[in-house]
DNA sequence: GTCCTTGACGAAATCGATTTCTTGGACTTC
DNA sequence: GAAGTCCAAGAAATCGATTTCGTCAAGGAC
């Protein structure tokens, strides 16, 4: 590698000299124009180590997913680099798998990396970050909140999203509209149910509500199964909100195996199904903003590096309803 | 940040004697019993910027992909950070959106970052790893080749799979076999083609080969218009292999608005659609083994890190028809 | 002509960990 | 008891860029 010294030496200056030239403070034409020729001619492209090392500030923020095989997350991720290229930032993704230790792993990572801030979509609700934020270190939670009241958070209206599917769906005449949520661990799952239980009592009253709930993993085969089971009661559901892409693709599998589709049988999604659009004719999708979300969520990451230092705060995004 | 410094003032002894703590090298017991008290009192994580400021080496490779919204990349990224974690590397994830200018500077990132090495989908053939190549940092190129003999590769038998691809259609008894392949200006996309061009020939002749060859831009919106146009011949396909996961998705879509489908219509398909498992029914899948390709080009790229300097090789692993 | 300001630029300190060199004490060996 | 060996551990150099501080010269004011 050619360092500032050997550029320095060819341009007959001293290595501030070209420091300076490189971050465009005062210099003599003449310096200037002696520096650029010689760093050209070296190729040469300033260390990112040495300089991160010593101005203790890194242009890189981490950004830390559950799943980099979900489309949802990969939008998201879209929308965060976007913004972060924008601003002259690297984004170094990081996939956790769903597992709380990857992830702590991962943060302890960003921290030593020197990382200027980290955007995480939490594993679960008790996703430790209290080592970032007793660094200073900016911290963002997408899609799901934390525990903690003092970091700032970018989600979505789940429970609005899930109540006005649900009620879309009994509007279409649907009588006995089921409920396929996530893990109750994880907050997403338990405020979509929640809309979806909110509109169901009021046209259908509560009595069925728990035949109808069926918790799954987030996951295709998830999605599958648990319509499976729907699909087999002695009285079965004419239609279902499901919690997830995913486990809409499962469950739009099962259906088939039961020579029941959409629009027959009314189903709506939260999120997207990305490469089945031939498919998803007859289905209501409500719209996660995802890569909106991942936009937000590195404008106020980037707020924070950039020195803002007010209380917490947390976007809510309002869903949207296609079709 | 607590710094290395700090620890050994607490702990009474020299850096150095933390340095030889952390990193394994003899020290009395005594000693050692003392840093790392004075280490967890502290919370202390080494500084990786000074570390590889010092050491020359980063721990982390560079995963530059054209588009990390398509399942093929993300399981391809998968497949690299499974090996990568194990060898106790990072990897950072840049996503470049098929623009040559940006794969460029994410190369200088890389460069400059010091990342102990790269593994690039070039977004075309002229990608330029140049630069890579003459500071010896290792590269691997995966899924396209590169121009140049001197840098690793790990690729797909895009022509025998493309070949069996139209080979089952016409054994399945379908006559006339279209393809719809991706820009002719990227390596898959006319190794695809080449293979179907070579089943076509055999089996139905030379003279209807052009009319029933599309090239679009391996993208959904792509695939949809080239389906449309060859559904609108006077002789339209029976058949078609589509040379991309996403194409397809936009080819079916415009199957299905002429109300056609498979299997009554043949499709197979370059790669799995991830989300899409209950509208597959009846298309062929070529399995593109995206993951295994990672995992590959990582093996590849950590014994080149590690010192090998023998001769560039090319890996080239095989497509598997699934149902 | 002298004093002061201004500006360009070099020397050297700095960031935090690693590593080489050196030192000094304990232990052998004859 | 003197000389030699071994080893733990400290002092200081090192990685490469940035930045403070100080110097020197040119230009302006009176």
């Amino acid at each position: 590698m050619v360092t500032i010294y050997e550029v320095a030496a060819r341009a007959g200056v001293s290595p501030a000299t070209v420091s300076r030239v490189l971050n465009g403070a005062k210099v003599s034409a003449e310096s200037e124009r002696l520096v650029r020729a010689a760093a050209a001619e070296l190729d040469f492209t300033p260390n990112r180590t040495a300089r991160r090392l010593r101005g203790q500030h890194s242009a890189v923020i981490g950004l830390i997913i559950p799943d980099i095989e979900n489309p949802f997350f990969t939008a998201l991720a879209r929308g965060v680099e976007n913004r972060a290229r924008a601003a002259g930032f690297s984004v170094v993704l990081c996939n956790t798998d769903e597992d709380p230790d990857r992830e702590a792993t991962y943060i302890d990572i960003a921290l030593a990396e020197h990382m200027a801030g980290v955007i995480l979509a939490p594993a679960d609700d008790a996703s430790d970050v209290s080592r970032l934020v007793a660094h200073r270190r900016p911290v963002v939670a997408v899609d799901r909140s934390l525990a903690r009241a003092d970091v700032d958070a970018v989600t979505v209206d789940n429970r609005a999203g899930g109540r006005s599917a649900a009620e879309s769906l009994f509007a279409a005449g649907f009588t006995r509209v089921a409920c396929i949520t996530g893990p109750s661990s994880v907050e997403t799952a338990q405020l979509r149910m929640a809309g979806w239980r909110q509109a169901a009592a009021r046209h259908a009253g509560e009595d069925y509500l728990e035949d109808l709930l069926r918790y799954a993993d987030y996951r295709v085969d998830g999605g599958r199964a648990a319509m499976a089971e729907l699909l087999a009661l002695p009285e079965p559901p004419d239609a279902a909100v499901v919690a997830n892409n995913l486990m809409a693709a499962g469950a739009l599998d099962a259906l088939h195996d039961a020579g029941l589709a959409p629009p027959g049988f009314g189903l709506a999604v939260f999120g997207d199904l990305p490469f089945a659009s031939f498919g998803r004719r007859g289905i209501r999708v409500v719209d996660v903003p995802a890569r909106e979300l991942g936009e937000a969520a590195a404008t106020l990451l980037l707020e924070r590096i950039g020195g803002d230092a007010g209380p917490a705060k947390t976007v809510v995004l309002r869903t949207r309803e296609q079709r």
